[in-house]
DNA sequence: AATGAATGAGTCTTCATTCAT
DNA sequence: AATGAATGAAGACTCATTCAT
């Protein structure tokens, strides 16, 4: 039963982001998000009280996730250059993987979240991005960086976000290839 | 007269893009626009038939510019080096400048423009990229280059748009700085 | 529970019909029609996706209720003459009787009608338009018309509907009176 | 210049009873007829203060030619047929000749003038309705009518009316056709 | 949990009319 | 007379949310 209960709700995110995505947070209805998952629009909010709390949900479960996942990454590193190499990568991972949409949706439909939820989002957003500006630090002490780390950061938030509209996971560039290159633009070669 | 009504148009397609930028375009009601320019709602339709029509022409005009001062940008550099830097720098002023409201909503609404308009637009824009792959290629053939030029023009559209959200031109950071730390993440040092 | 259903979907056809024959279909409003079912505007598009859609219901129902009723009157009838006199009583009982409203829309809000919806009206009204001309035709051959069979039927579809505007059932002229004058003009005494 | 004035109002008139016979007057925008006849929407209003103006003014007109049609026609009749002949030759000329539009508005777009105008209107009808009356009467008195006169052009004004949707002057049947058979219909044969 | 009818505020757009130039 | 920008009320339609069943 809690099994059902969280296939559904999983199920739900996962449309309800896909959707958010294609069409953008205002343009999608809840009756297009209770007709992916079959239910009718009313049903809906046995689930979720409003349609903000929805766009929530997908965020703070994405940010879980991709935190989580970064943690393991960052484990299996050692050197700084390896470290930088994992977070590119594995933020690339987030955004060309089973998460594309989540976090598409975290990064381009921020504005459309309510002030009250972005800054309970911020709290989580800010353990995450601690990960890079750590690795990103460490790697500017063995004299690797480009650019001062913050500013570095910023940059590679845009680059890596931006290829959601360009690059094709399934196309002639593979995924590490992709990393390879944002690495070449990150450090020095 | 012919001057109040070029006035009377730039001013509302500028308070126009300020709206789209700050609330996106979906939540700008047409209501909003006519007050910021002192209009009643209807009285907009006098100059523009559609809601889609103000959007579309915020993006031509502001294409139009760009791709002008960055011809004239581009007149004054010899070196490949000076292009890549007058590339980024016209970019980013024109994303931090008296622009900077059309430019974000170019890019950032896309989506919400008509896909009839966006055909329009992509001829413009093409003109506009051409400018960017040719300086690109010219450093490339010069051994400056860090990525292959058209990967790295993506990259490049991704960090420097994303300025916007976090690059502040009134503070300790200065836009010649900014623009020469992109420069190093672009080219070999 | 379906009772409800389709009594709720014939009562807003019906008071639906009333005002598009009272002010005619532009003339009407979506909240006229609400109002006149008690609900609220917007409650309406629960029940018709759009405005056309009611005026298109209306017609699509009377044509039914209509080519019905003249297959049953004409099944009891046996001379031409009785045919003909039956083709006209039952006309006129349509539009004076209780779909008086809808009958009168058909006819008279007609090219209000979106014309993908009215291709598929007429589709019905060729059916209904049959009856008479094979009726009318059965007359000609027993030498009974006064004109050509075609053009007989269009001079009685303007002077039938046209008693909308004039003839009143509970006045002194019955309704077979007046079906009975209206034979006169149409076949030889 | 008393000519140029006359011209505008008349082409005006024209152009509006065009309109309204093809869109109807709620549909047809006061802009429609303005760029009818090459003005601004807002000129317009120095013409005719009102829509409503408008519409009235083409049935003014319409009615006082058509009467004075009528009274030609029916001085160059004797006997009471050939008096039917041209009430229903005369106002079938009016209805497919130069004065169709007008005509047709006249019957079809009566509703939408307003009531106070539909007062002045009906003085001017009644004198018309009135030729029509003794037309039919001096029938009846000689034993040609089929019908009772009132009820006759009742049904007759329905007749007549509608071949304006059916019948193409420019095809096979002619007018004087056209109005024999609504002859035979009306009277004894 | 699910339904689906209902709400009601809100959206873009239309249009007859006004009026300064 | 003509213009054309402006008005403002009104129109069809949308949609997140509620609620009785």
């Amino acid at each position: 039963m809690t099994q059902h209960v969280k296939d559904r709700r999983a199920v739900l995110l996962a449309e309800a982001a896909s959707l958010f995505r294609k069409k953008g947070f205002p343009r999608t209805t809840v009756r297009d998000i209770a007709s992916a998952v079959g239910l009718q629009s009313g049903s809906l909010f046995h689930h979720f009280a409003t349609k903000d709390d929805i766009l929530f949900a997908v965020m703070e479960d994405v940010i879980a996730v991709i935190t989580e996942n970064m943690l393991d990454a960052l484990a299996e590193t050692e050197t700084p250059r390896q470290k930088v190499r994992a977070l590119i990568r594995t933020e690339l991972e987030a955004i060309h993987g089973a998460s594309r949409d989540a976090m598409t949706v975290l990064v381009f439909e921020w504005r459309h979240l309510s002030p009250a939820r972005q800054k309970e989002i911020l709290v989580l957003r800010d353990q995450y991005e601690a990960l890079w500006l750590t690795g990103l630090a460490q790697a500017a002490q063995a004299g690797l960086t480009v650019v001062e780390s913050f500013t570095l950061r910023r940059l590679l938030v845009g680059s890596i976000s931006w290829t959601v509209n360009w690059f094709d996971p399934d196309g002639p560039m593979s995924l590490d290839d992709l990393a390879e290159q944002i690495l070449n633009t990150a450090l020095k070669t």
